[in-house]
DNA sequence: GAGGTTTCTTTTGTCTCCTAAAATAAGACT
DNA sequence: AGTCTTATTTTAGGAGACAAAAGAAACCTC
């Protein structure tokens, strides 16, 4: 249920409503800001002479004008502040450092084998990873307004405000886990959430959903996720476990899957799944699946004729599985990421579309447009790098922060 | 994107934030709002002047307490208001009016054949209906706050705030229709929704839904569908026609569906679906689905060996199908409604319980209970009829409204 | 280049709303 | 009756938004 809210929470919602705009489209005035806003300009004078004191955004310049005073001109200001995101696969550890603007200005990484990475270890690689990518800022005194972090799990939010996510993540051995540690050695704030999560949104952000208010991203690799945007923020249910997509199920006489279940989607579109529905070739290429997946297209390409069957219906089968979440959620736009997914996508966009269509029902299906990610590898960490963002433009530093 | 906020919208918000808490738990005093809102005691003291001054809410008694000045009690009062609801079914038009409290007080219905009612009769039957309904209040000059419809396909949200909502019910053969009509020759508000969405309204105000953040109303009879609720509001998408969970697909190699796709959920839960696959026996009950469920059940009781197949079939396929609800969505509550959910539910929801747990992944798995609707086949019209109710406790009367 | 025009930005005064603290009310207890 | 306890209302103050007025900074014209 929603809570109270009182005068301040006003002015913090306006700050934010202001820094939201400000960031999408800059430069911009102080005019044109009320305009978009509606703050009155007395207002947005006020808001704006905030963030300027703070130094979060500056004056860049002058819109000259036919006859009137010139409008100043707005930016967020990029060495305001600092972010670092964070992401774990289930090989490798990347953190990378952005600024306020989200460039990203360096990385550090770090594999292990065997899908093993116990807690102590992964606190002191981040934490050691963490200290020198910050180190690297030219100036010292910089604004760090934390770490975000993006793990192979689930991520349970905790129950009081203040208390630590839960992470649970099988397939790095991690269960019932909280990073609290890693904050409290950093001296920084730490968000955690699923990796599919901060990627989708990354996407929301600098991708193909940007300013998109009803969106979905679906990831595609050898694992199959999903990420749901709704009225512009990410859609968690519950426990923040909602948008699992990878075990839905779409064939109630498919493959069993690793999950107990059978005939979910990732046994149909995960790269294994792709491989094991071309007949004898499944074990050929295991543990080398985007080999698998490659030469599964060279044979498309050359008019192979159990490929051209694979391929056919793995699209079809894509688009009936997007039509699912077409119908469920309604968005405006799907997004196609992961290594499969952008490779499918680069290739049979527009039969994925059609498929799609053909699938969904006529209205939903008509709102929904299918698209290729835009963002590479660098999704993962860049939409973990938002989470502190997120919470800055929302309350401002009134929350737990630290310099460095 | 979130508005601009001012001080008055946060009257506006502990305003609807009081009633609702009010609703919710009635009788409870000053005191105690305030302790469940947050607010301070001064701002519950100004709120619930205004409620008592405008009629909404009445003093109805003290709580004695050991040696101190005992609370008043507060609680909605039922005749400060009422309202209409009105379900558009395949061959049903049945209009009720509540108070405020969301008793039924009268009802009245309209049969028409063959899936056809054209708009102007409608118009005239529902105006109709609503005159003779206000008519049987006792006194004159009550507060009528409006009039919510429930129809039989989707609807889409206008694009303008002050626009009318379009309607698309190829079931009745109403495409891209309004209501507005109705509306002016009224005087009152209307408001229109999708049914399934109307009755989740209802579940989540009246039924098991009632206080739970996250819940799903699953509808399954001769159609199925589903309803939404998140952070306690009904989900809706982009263009308002999120969950529609019918035409999910869950069976590559399913039989081809209405909808032009194949293996949709509708044809495995639906009752023509579930009689489909009881050999033989779907043209027998073609047109009276219901008796063939029962005779379906009773032939299970009687331990007929291809009823139980199908009977056990139908529960593992309804909780592969919910699983992928709770995968999704992540709710805290499934309901199952609908005459086939209904009666599903009441003999074996256990075992749905245990379908839907084995086919779900273990975290979402594990917040998901699975409960039977309470509401009757008053549902619909209800859940229509909470629609000025949100409306005049989000806003209160400042929209348009009128009294008769 | 002085005055006028236009357009953006800031200032001022007012209004709404929440809240802490103080005051008041309404019992029970002794 | 006096005291204690708890609930509600008043009071005084602060945060915010905004309309209207004032100020600022161009450009244009003669």
């Amino acid at each position: 249920m929603p809570s109270k809210i009182s005068t301040q929470d006003v002015r913090r919602a306006n700050r934010a409503l202001v820094l939201r705009h400000l960031r999408l489209n800059h430069p911009t005035s102080r005019i044109d800001l009320g305009a978009m806003t509606g703050l009155s300009p007395a207002t947005v004078t006020s808001v704006v002479g905030e963030l300027l004191a703070e130094g979060t955004i500056a004056e860049t310049g002058f819109r000259s004008s036919a006859g009137g005073r010139p409008r100043t001109l707005l930016e967020p200001r990029p060495e305001s502040a600092y972010v670092l995101g964070c992401d774990i696969s289930e090989h490798e550890l990347t953190t990378a450092l952005f600024d306020f603007a989200l460039q990203q200005l360096d990385t550090r990484s770090y594999t292990f084998p065997e899908r093993q990475l116990d807690l102590a270890t992964a606190t002191e690689v981040i934490a050691s990873q963490v200290r020198e990518l910050v180190g690297t800022l030219s100036s010292s005194g910089n604004r760090v307004l934390g770490l975000g972090v993006g793990v192979p799990g689930m991520v349970e939010e905790p129950a009081v405000p203040e208390g630590d996510s839960l992470i649970h993540a099988e397939l790095i051995g991690w269960r019932d886990v909280s990073l609290a540690g890693l904050s409290a050695e950093l001296g920084l704030p730490v968000f955690v959430d699923n990796g599919a999560k901060t990627t989708t949104l990354a996407e929301a952000w600098c991708g193909e959903a940007r300013g998109v208010e009803h969106a979905i991203l679906v990831l595609i690799g050898d694992g199959v996720g999903a990420g749901v945007i709704t009225n512009g923020r990410l859609y968690r249910g519950a426990t923040s476990s909602a948008g699992e997509w990878g075990h839905t199920k779409i064939d109630l006489s498919g493959r069993p899957c690793r999950c107990g279940s059978r005939g979910c989607v990732e046994t149909v579109l995960g790269a294994s799944g792709v491989l094991h529905a071309w007949p004898g070739q499944a074990e050929v290429w295991k543990g080398r699946e985007p080999e698998g997946v490659a030469s599964l297209l060279a044979a498309f390409d050359a008019g192979d004729e159990a490929a051209v069957t694979v391929v056919t219906e793995l699209i079809d089968h894509l688009g009936l599985a997007l039509s699912g979440l077409v119908n469920l959620y309604n968005p405006q736009k799907i997004i196609l990421g992961g290594w499969l997914g952008q490779m499918i996508a680069l290739r049979f966009l527009g039969d994925v579309r059609d498929a799609t269509l053909r699938h969904s029902l006529p209205q939903p299906g008509r709102q929904a447009v299918v698209e290729r990610s835009l963002l590479g590898s660098r999704g993962p960490a860049l939409g973990a790098a938002i989470l502190p963002i997120e919470r800055y433009i929302e309350f401002g530093l009134s929350h737990p922060l630290t310099s460095s």
